[in-house]
DNA sequence: GTCTATAAATGGATAGAC
DNA sequence: GTCTATCCATTTATAGAC
């Protein structure tokens, strides 16, 4: 049996093999910006090839950026679980949450988005369905089950969930956005998270249960 | 004296008129999608005028952001008053900003801000400086008097400014960045400073003081 | 200063050899 | 299926008439 090279494997690899490349070009570059051209050469093939597997750059386009939301969305579910007290766990929901979305390539994702989402109706609406759709979903089931257990007071899970996602993207996230400060660390990330989930108790908590630790 | 047409001004002021023109396009298409001949021909004149008031079309790109975004920041510092209740004053806040930032041609400047923040960040810089800094400054001041008068617990002034803008951009506004819903009534504008308000005063309300309001 | 015309390069997309 | 070569439109930017 011959060795394969990576280009000459089946044709679903080699398809999303070109889908990871065109995204690095996009990500990089954003949707005018990106030539066919330029993808080929990174891609190491031709724009023959390119355009054998996809019949044009809007498809090409649509093709990875509906790829690369579902894969976004499937980050945030493993870190809400029922156990951990009140305060501790929102602040580990908040840090998680706030270092994936300040990834790098997460925020190229995010700017792309805001950028073509005029442009590509389509790109707008997966990102919004598998992302911040589902994440909101998730994490509305969890705020209503802390409301039935009496830590949290009785509100709309939905609303209390855009909140809470809303004050973990204030401050460094939309800095970075922005481009106005360089970096985050992840000292910087877990005090804006503290600052939060402070103001988020406050308005939620229930007032005889669950305190604030002594240590804060 | 012979009657001038708009195209023969003075120097300045044709100027200004070709930064409008430029932003039109801009805001509609992108830097990358928008040409110079576009921006020439909607302007009415030719590529060749175009490069003799701009050297280059990052030069053009740069002056025009630089503009847009000053103006972009001189419209908040209006609807803050030190007399009005407290419930009622953070409901014209929250909607005097969120209808503001909502508008097509300050969507289109958020847009634009984000997608090319990256690649040009002089742009990022002189729109956080001359918009959301401000901002954030003014709400600040106006959250700190309040403080004084015990309307609100003590806390950092400007960490509670940015959570309550975090708090209006949460919902309707991110949906529209994301382009998954068409247009934002003014009801439900008003709707939604309403539950952010609601959580706001929780969270910072003096607990024995400005009660919310009875027909609420 | 403003125009027309054009240069020089690059874009998306296609044809045809292998 | 993948390559080379090329078409044709469009791009930024410039040259030169008026």
């Amino acid at each position: 049996m011959v060795a394969t090279t990576a280009k000459s494997r089946s044709c679903e690899e080699r398809r999303q093999h070109i889908l990871d490349v065109a995204g690095e070009v996009f990500l990089q570059e954003g949707y005018a910006a990106a030539s066919m051209s330029a993808i080929a050469a990174r891609l190491g093939g031709s724009k023959g090839t390119l355009y054998n597997y996809f019949t044009s750059k809007t498809e090409l386009f649509a093709a990875y950026m509906t790829r690369a939301c579902v894969a976004y969305s499937e980050a945030l579910l493993a870190t809400t679980d029922d156990e951990t007290p009140l305060y501790e766990a929102l602040r580990r929901l908040g840090v998680g949450f706030l270092t994936f979305i300040l990834r790098d390539e997460a925020m190229a994702l995010s700017r792309l988005v805001v950028a073509e989402a005029d442009r590509f109706p389509e790109v707008g609406e997966a990102f919004y369905e598998t992302g911040p759709k589902q994440s909101t979903a998730i994490l509305a089931d969890w705020m209503r089950r802390r409301m039935e257990r009496g830590e949290l007071r009785r509100a709309e899970p939905e609303t209390v969930a855009r909140q809470f996602f809303a004050l973990c993207k204030s401050g460094p996230y939309t800095q970075r956005l922005w481009n106005v400060i360089p970096d985050v660390s992840p000292a910087a990330i877990e005090r804006h998270i503290a600052e939060q989930v402070e103001m988020f108790v406050a308005a939620y908590g229930a007032r005889d249960q669950d305190p604030k630790p002594a240590y804060w």
